[in-house]
Formats: C-alpha cells, structure tokens, sequence
DNA sequence: ACCTGAACACCGTTCAAGT
DNA sequence: ACCTGAACACCGTTCAAGT
C-alpha cells in the first residue's frame, strides 16, 4: 500500500543507479525502457486481463505495470473502451486458419470452431470483452476472409457460407460463454460447483422437480469437449446437409 | 444536471402535499412509501437495466430512484452481484415454458428458444448480466425442469436431453448475442453500422480480401429472424436425428 | 512529440450512529 | 428491525503544465 521508491514513484530516482544491495524485483531491468508504444499497451493489457480477469484490468493497473501514470496511456489510447477494440483484434489475430482444402471443408470448419474455443479458454475473460464489439479490426477482417474462403472453395452458396460463418462464431461463443461461467475463481483448484450443483438438485423436493432429478447425473456425466464436439457434429452436419438440399433443388430446378 | 427541487431532493418536502400546478413526473405518487423490500430493489434495477444499459445500473442510481441512499440497499441485499444474481433469476422467471406435447416436441423446443430471444431482446444487457453466472435460482430450476419435461416426454434420451438443453441455451446466447452488438446505442434511429459495414467492406484492397468482397451484400441481406429460424432448423433437426439414430442403433445391439 | 500530477465526477462497500 | 451520512479505496478521463 505505502508507496515503493523507483517502482511507481515520481521519476526522481531516475538518474540514479540501482544501489547493489537493493534486491531486483524481477523486471526491474526494464525499468524506463521501451517508450509507451500501443502495441506494449495492449500486450500489457492481455497480461493482465489473463492473470486477473476483466476486473483487474483498469487503465491505473496497465500503466503501474509500464511505470507510468494512467494518464501517459491516454497519448497512445483514445480510451479504455479502444484499448479493448485492439486487444480483442489482437487475440482474434492469434488464430491460425488454414488454407481451404475443399473437400474437408467440413472438418476444416470444426477445426476453425476448436481454435477458437482454444483461444478462449487461453483467454477467459476475452468473451466479456468481445460483447458489445463487432469484429472489424485489421485482424477480424483476415480472419473473416480465410473462414470464408474455406466455406465458397468447399461449394457452399454465398448466402448459406455467409449465414454458416456467422452462426458458427456466435454458437462458439455461446458454448465457450457458458463453459467459462463454471469456475470463476482465478486459481480453485478442482471444482466445487460441479458436483456441488448436482447434489443440490438431487436434494430438490421430488414432486415438484421429476425430470430434473431424474439426469442430475448426466450434467456431469458428460464432458464439455465431448459436448463440444456434438455441437460441431450438430452444426457442421445440417450445414453440410442444407448445402446438399439446396444443390438438389437447384438442380432439380434449373434442369 | 441541476437538481429538480422535490425530485430526488432530500425528503424536506416530505410533509407537503403536491402542488397542484407542478407537473407530477408520472410515478412521483410513490413518493417514501413502500418500505424498500428485495422485490421492489430488483423491479426498479430491471427498469434501469433496460432504459439506460447496464453502465447506467449503479447502486447509488437504484436507491437514488427508490428515495434513499445507497447504503440503504446493502440491509436487502448482500452485494451489488447479489442483486444481478435476483434479477437474472428474475428475468428467467419471465418465460412462460408450455407443457408437454409429446409429438411436437421439436417444435417445442424451437419456440422455448424463440421465446428466449425475445425475452433476451426485451432487456437487452441481461446477457452481459447472465456472463458469469451459473442459472441455479428458484426460476432457473423451475426453467430447467419444464424444458427437460418436453425432451423427455418426446422420447429423446437423458444423455442427448441434458446436452441438447444445455447447449440450445447456449446457442441461442451467442445468437443473441452478437445480434444486440449491431446496435448499442439506446434509442438511435436506423442503424449506420449495418450498411456503413458493407460499405467498409466493399471499399478493401480486392487482391487481399476476394472472399469477402464477394459477399459483402449478403452479410445484411438476410434478416435476423431468418437467420434465427436457420440455426434453430440446423441444431433441432440434428437433435431429433441423432435420437432416431441411437434408437435406430440401441435396437439393433439389443434384439 | 511525448509525458506528467493533480483534479473531477463517478464507483461499490463499510461502519458507526440513529430511530 | 430498518435506515442513514460520511468515509474509504477505488474507477475513467481531462487538462494545464512540463520536457
């Protein structure tokens, strides 16, 4: 609480060498290094977002960690709100879609679902952040092309590769949404309210709660990759299956 | 800015009988009555949320409109998060789930998920509310066990019940979700972002984002409502195969 | 061009004190 | 049992001022 001298101080110290008997704290070799670009920020910002979640994450927290003040962001920065536009571009920069091989477009699509569950579960707290944001980064619009690409060079018409992208993101990160909601607790180790909520609900009044009761066990039964991995084979499939249909039909059609 | 005497004033005017020329503002007959009960705590936090976002709902603007101040609250209530927890019990408390109709339970399910889009669409920032939080309240449980009771009653196995349940949820949250991002702010009229967007798109470099560009018209040529009604027919209709399939599948290990 | 300290208008929450 | 004012430790952001 009581203000360290040289580690968030006024700059006074500056000039002075670091006494050899002081113990280092760790980065301290950076110390007044790197001028404050927006790409430190931001990197600074996933730092923190990862290791104390979204609550953690104030302008005063990113710039202590630069060894500045808040104010010193705000040259780099519109605003919070923009310091979260680039660094949910960042971390949708970190996905590595492959090239279209089009007669895998359907695994190729699973494959592009799982990386991005990877990248959320990487980064927990990015999903609250992504909320109110429409992906049109530098980073968001690559992304977008190379999904796409995937889906037109498998076969899939316009309107159906277009409405399948969208959906398929949306339904990630729905599942993702509700999967990180389990275990909030930054380092709990194993789950208390897995197997917590399932004995509260086989405690529940019978009459009143039968079918609940009944699969209380099956809410942990399965696990969520396996539950993942239905809703990949849910989506993935009536896509794959609508494509087939409406081929049909304009065949049927036009011949 | 300025404080309107006798609105949100200090209670002094408390004795005096309305003037009958000050324009009453509508509810201003409430005036210090009901005793601040949990109940009337959430009502008013849910108006707030759906009038002016949730970075209007702050505890000192709920007890500001109940005639208090904020600390009054913390006696009802334990926390501020305690309060999201009631109103997104609350809210849930809202859909109207029907009973059992055995054969019709795909489309059972599709208008329990229609129905939780429209609530989601009725109190817009509710979503961002449900983030980290587990659905265990007296509602939630009631929810659970009416959805649970259609897929049973249709015949659709624990196992496939428990995942399809949790995962039409799901789904329909990611929908919903990226659907109330086009749209933030609260009353504007006409929406730039959706054809500012294609407009955006179709002004990119064509050598680095062919797809794209391609199908840049589709991106707002499908309505919301069919798009929904899209991914209701893909993950229902997945669900209702994969029953026939394991049944199909238990009969014939069986007999 | 880049950084800073101090201030402004907010937060959630606590706590001694009132009725 | 219920409510209150004042305070504490935080926020994001602005702005005049420094180099």
């Amino acid at each position: 609480m009581a203000k360290q001298a040289g580690t968030s101080g006024a700059g006074t110290t500056e000039a002075l060498p670091p006494a050899p008997w002081q113990r280092t704290p760790q980065r301290a070799a950076r110390r007044r290094r790197d001028p404050i670009t927006q790409e430190a920020i931001v990197e600074t910002a996933l730092r923190i977002l990862d290791s104390e979640g979204l609550e953690g994450l104030s302008m005063r927290r990113v710039a202590e960690e630069l060894d500045t003040g808040a104010a010193s962001l705000y040259w780099h920065i519109g605003s919070k709100d923009g310091l979260l536009d680039l660094l949910f571009d960042h971390v949708i920069g970190e996905q590595q879609i492959p090239d279209p091989d089009p007669p895998r477009w359907q695994e190729q699509l699973k494959e592009v679902a799982r990386l991005q569950r990877a990248t959320i579960l990487r980064h927990r707290d990015i999903v609250a952040v992504s909320l109110g944001r429409i992906p049109m980064g530098p980073n968001a619009l690559r992304y977008s092309e190379r999904v796409l690409a995937i889906l037109r060079a498998g076969g899939v018409p316009d309107d159906l590769a277009v409405s399948g992208y969208l959906l398929l993101i949306a339904v990630v990160n729905g599942f993702t949404l509700d999967e990180t909601a389990d275990e909030q607790p930054g380092g709990d180790a194993g789950g208390p309210s897995k197997d917590a909520a399932r004995d509260y609900i086989a405690s529940l009044p019978q009459a009143q709660f039968p079918n609940l009761i009944a699969v209380a066990g099956e809410f942990s039964a399965v696990d969520r990759d396996e539950r993942f991995e239905l809703l990949l084979d849910l989506f993935v499939g009536g896509l794959a299956r609508r494509v087939a249909t409406d081929e049909y039909r304009s065949r049927g059609r036009s011949k």
